[in-house]
DNA sequence: TCTAAAATTAGGATTAATTCCTATTTTGTT
DNA sequence: AACAAAATAGGAATTAATCCTAATTTTAGA
């Protein structure tokens, strides 16, 4: 993030107006659709240092691939395992007390803004 | 899981024998190696259809290949994204109250046994 | 403003992990 | 034993992501 660029610039509002947790390639779409030439690997180079720099957050699951949202207040997502559709979902965690207790049990820093859960959404359950 | 093969017992007992989240390709080796002839195919297939019926977990992360674990007593896990390394932790999570809650949130059945967090390890954040 | 160094990009090639395909073999049932 | 269903082997194909290099853009300094 030494450097500006429109590509980045124009990443960084693509993932702040998406709320549905959108895939790199969707990303790709909507940047490129918006005129701004930009390539793939400039997409998925540029997620990277974003999720580096905090300033967005990457939720990698069972199934499908890596998707991506803008740090906002923090919050938690459940994932279905069957179609890939990512939820929000608020729940009243410890997160300071959970990270003390990560870090002394296993010595990681944690990094999430909220906490990530799988399972099966309704309309898989009825498999429609 | 309608009939019995050699190679899902096989498959099972490597993955119930080992106590550090292998990927599918360090439980193919396993397998392989104790003689049984094995495709990759088969391990990937069986892998699937044991969490299907909940046999075993996938742990699914930011980096590197997925992980698997025999299903025991309820832990969780804290993944470092700089080597891929999985830790288990234990944290007294109300996991009833959180199902509940998501599943009246999101309509999501969690699947989970225990949560995972994920960050950078103590290794990796001295860049060793 | 001009220039050089550093950072970033485009575009395509490559890799890694996983899934898919099909002929063959094994398993459970009568 | 015979048949149908389930599972396997082996390799091809796919998907997502990373890597590579030459060209372009940005920043800082003279």
């Amino acid at each position: 993030m030494k450097n500006y660029s429109r590509q980045r610039e124009e990443i960084i509002k693509v993932v702040k107006d998406s709320y549905n947790h959108p895939t790199a390639e969707d990303i790709y779409i909507i940047v490129k659709a918006k005129n701004s030439s930009v390539s793939r690997s400039t997409v998925y180079r540029n997620l990277g240092v974003l999720v580096d720099n905090k300033i967005i957050n990457k939720i990698s699951m069972q199934v499908g691939p890596d998707r991506y949202d803008y740090k906002r207040e923090i919050h938690n997502h459940a994932v279905c395992t069957k179609c890939g559709k990512v939820f929000d979902f608020e729940y009243h965690f410890n997160y300071d007390d959970i990270q003390k207790e990560v870090k002394s049990q296993t010595g990681i820093e944690i990094s999430n803004n909220g906490i990530a859960l799988e399972g099966i959404c309704d309309s898989c359950k009825n498999n429609i």
